[in-house]
DNA sequence: GAATCTGGTTGCGTCATGCAACCGTATGAT
DNA sequence: ATCATACGGTTGCATGACGCAACCAGATTC
């Protein structure tokens, strides 16, 4: 049986992870970052096994993450560039650089360090601010279903919400 | 051949993924911040075998992400929390669900949506600013070593760097 | 006291992953 | 001109991860 397929899970989180939630996946997108083009490098780099690196820049290829260029017309020799989508991933790898400092490694030991091309500044933790522009703590964050939401999606909250109300209750 | 191991990398990105990368683990995060307490909500949410549901909620228990509660002594139900380790992962789903929204669902076609539980208001996109405060565009943004890196990604940045700099020349 | 719910475990089949070997083309050295 | 090497893969094989269905024990409900 092959993996559960998220395609038609009607979530923004289920479907990027479709595109970028595999083990590789977000490794080569940061790789990149670093100004990687080459197969030979993502892969000494990485220590990827050639065959899989092969299905994982097709499929971002495919998918509109990477574009594959020839270094010159009749050799076939190629590069791997980020697109705009790809580059766009830039917030995830952040999220999840300052979430691993935090976590895993500690202050001071940060292996990587995200900084500002022009100042030349480390960056300060994600912010997350609404519509105003005021910043609005993580604990205050909630989902909740949007414009494109599913019945079964709607369905879920409204089961979650009533619980909830249910365990105050008592 | 089992799965390769992040383990060792000295990356934050590689050793985040190693907790959090598989293919369910953030659906299980975003379901249990949904407000999803119990193992077979989780399951039929998901839709996710039980018995990986059950691997990975104990990985997510070993790795202090969940925290699991007996409902009662002596009764053998268990709820999963979020620690605080695993809410601070809020930043990392909220860039994947604004990835996800801009590249693969469209304005107005959001299935979900991320609002301030006080005010009710949906937020902005995540902001990336420098330690001063200021907004740094994504496309300002750099990798580079920091305090804790090895000598092996000193060497692979030098690399690149140099690499970059012969191509500029040409 | 029978049925159902909950939270799993077990067994089985299939797919994905990792590794090593191979290969054709292009480039560089002798 | 020839030999070696790098590049960008492809192929074959072994093993582990995943999905599914069946089963199960204790608690709760009817």
């Amino acid at each position: 049986m092959s993996r559960k397929r998220f395609d038609e899970m009607n979530c923004s989180i289920a479907r990027s992870l479709e595109q970028v939630g595999d083990w590789w996946t977000l490794l080569i997108v940061r790789e990149a970052f670093f100004g990687t083009t080459a197969f030979s490098e993502f892969q000494e780099a990485l220590g990827i096994a050639k065959n899989i690196l092969t299905q994982r820049l097709d499929h971002l290829v495919a998918n509109g993450i990477f574009e594959r260029r020839q270094v010159r017309p009749g050799v076939e020799r190629h590069e791997y560039f980020l697109t705009d989508k790809g580059r766009d991933l830039m917030p995830v790898l952040v999220a999840l650089v300052q979430w691993g400092d935090r976590w895993l490694f500690g202050e001071g030991n940060e292996p990587l360090r995200v900084i500002d091309a022009e100042q030349r500044v480390q960056i300060a933790p994600l912010k997350v601010c609404d519509a105003a522009g005021r910043e609005v703590a993580p604990s205050q964050l909630r989902f909740r279903p949007g414009p494109g939401a599913t019945e079964r999606t709607l369905r879920v909250f409204e089961e979650r919400r009533s619980k909830r109300r249910a365990a105050s209750i008592q």
